[in-house]
Order: C-alpha cells, then sequence, then structure tokens
DNA sequence: TTAACAGATGCAAATATATGAATATTTAGC
DNA sequence: GCTAAATATTCATATATTTGCATCTGTTAA
C-alpha cells in the first residue's frame, strides 16, 4: 500500500531524475541537435561533438533510461530521438531564463 | 577574445548548472512550494518539508547561487522566493512528461 | 551586554556521477 | 564460417554532490 506521501515523492524523485538526465553540457547539446524530431546516430553525435564514442554511448543511455530519448536500430547503426518534443523547449526556457 | 564554440560551450555550461540545481527532489519541492511569487523563510520550509536547518539553507544556497531563487533579509528573517516564476513551469512541464 | 532566535558556513563521510580505455556484442557482407 | 563497422558494456579513476553535526554570524529584545 502507498500512501499521499509516497506517491508525492515518487513524483518528485521521477522528475528530479529525468531532469538530472538532461542537466549535464554534454547531453543539453545533444538535445539541442535532436529537436524538432531528427533522429542521429552514436557515431554522427560523438563526431558532431568531438567527444568519444563510449562517452557519447553513456550519455546516450542515460537519456534514454531516464525516458528523455528513445532509440531505434536500423542494420548497424541506433537511431536517437527525442521521446517528448516539449522537452527540448525546457532548455530554452533555461536559456531565456540565464541570459537576461 | 572568446570565439562561437567558447560562447556556445558557456551557455551551455550555464544552462546545465541552472537545471542541475533545480534537478533534486528536495529543490523541487521547495520550486513547488514557491509557485505563484510566494516568500518563505528558511525555518518554514524546513518545517514544511520535515528537513534538517542546515540541510534547507544548503539547498537554498545552491537555488540562489545558480540564480533559480533570489532573497531578501527581514529582521532575523530571510525570505528566499522565484527570481523567474517561469521557472515553476519546467516542472509542471516535466511532470505532464513523466506521467503518460 | 546578554540571551535567544534565525540563518549561514566549515567540515567530513557517504554516495553518486563522469570519463575513457579496453573489451564485448550485434549486424552486414563476403 | 570470418571480418569489419557500429554500438554497448565493464571497469577504474577522478571528481562532484548530499547530508548533518557543530559552529559561527547576524538580529532582536530585554
Amino acid at each position: 500500500m502507498m500512501n499521499i506521501q509516497e506517491i508525492d515523492s515518487d513524483k518528485l524523485e521521477m522528475a528530479a531524475s529525468m531532469l538530472k538526465a538532461i542537466a549535464h553540457p554534454v547531453r543539453i547539446a545533444i538535445l539541442k541537435h535532436l529537436e524538432g524530431g531528427k533522429k542521429l546516430t552514436v557515431t554522427e553525435i560523438h563526431e558532431l561533438l568531438g567527444i568519444e564514442q563510449s562517452t557519447t554511448s553513456h550519455h546516450l543511455g542515460i537519456l534514454k533510461d531516464k525516458g528523455v530519448l528513445c532509440s531505434r536500430r536500423e542494420g548497424k547503426n541506433t537511431y536517437y530521438y527525442l521521446k517528448h518534443d516539449i522537452l527540448s523547449q525546457i532548455v530554452d526556457c533555461l536559456q531565456r531564463c540565464t541570459c537576461e
């Protein structure tokens, strides 16, 4: 049985873990490249951002695990894309707040 | 002299650090209590959330340091409040995404 | 000035996160 | 089958974050 406080604290944990997934400069950069429904492979992202392949894969795994991204395998490639395009607005909203 | 990439990477760092400030269950709970322009003291928050005074003060310090909150001292009390009320929308947006 | 309250800060221990080298897995083509 | 390409995973190290106790600072009122 789950009481009100547990449910509420679960929701907080879930929101925090999703936000935490996004709250990293590399991962924000990834989101920006995926805005507008774009789909990119691990290699494309790793080359676009100039970071190691394994580091890229780790970051993508975190974003997927926390429900920010989805992925689809097509042959040798795995395409990653935004689960909710709304999420990229969070970053834009933030940048409006940080740039004043 | 600053080149384009440095500026861009600075913006990413700034957005990430603001998001990181928010991305914690206790700090999201604090934001929710401050929605709509409310101002609360450290003691009020510490009692509302049932967490230690010093822990509360640390969390508030992080939120203030990263530009999420402002504070005003009035006598013995320090009132904390949202710098941009827009920021509380981020959490709502997130919760819409996490609850489907 | 002292007492009492409100808040901030220093510190340490526990825990979590980030990164990349090395290795494993998956898939396509031969 | 074998090889190469793309991605994922394991592991270790470095670094950052969280928490709370103890303490310090600032403020009010007697």
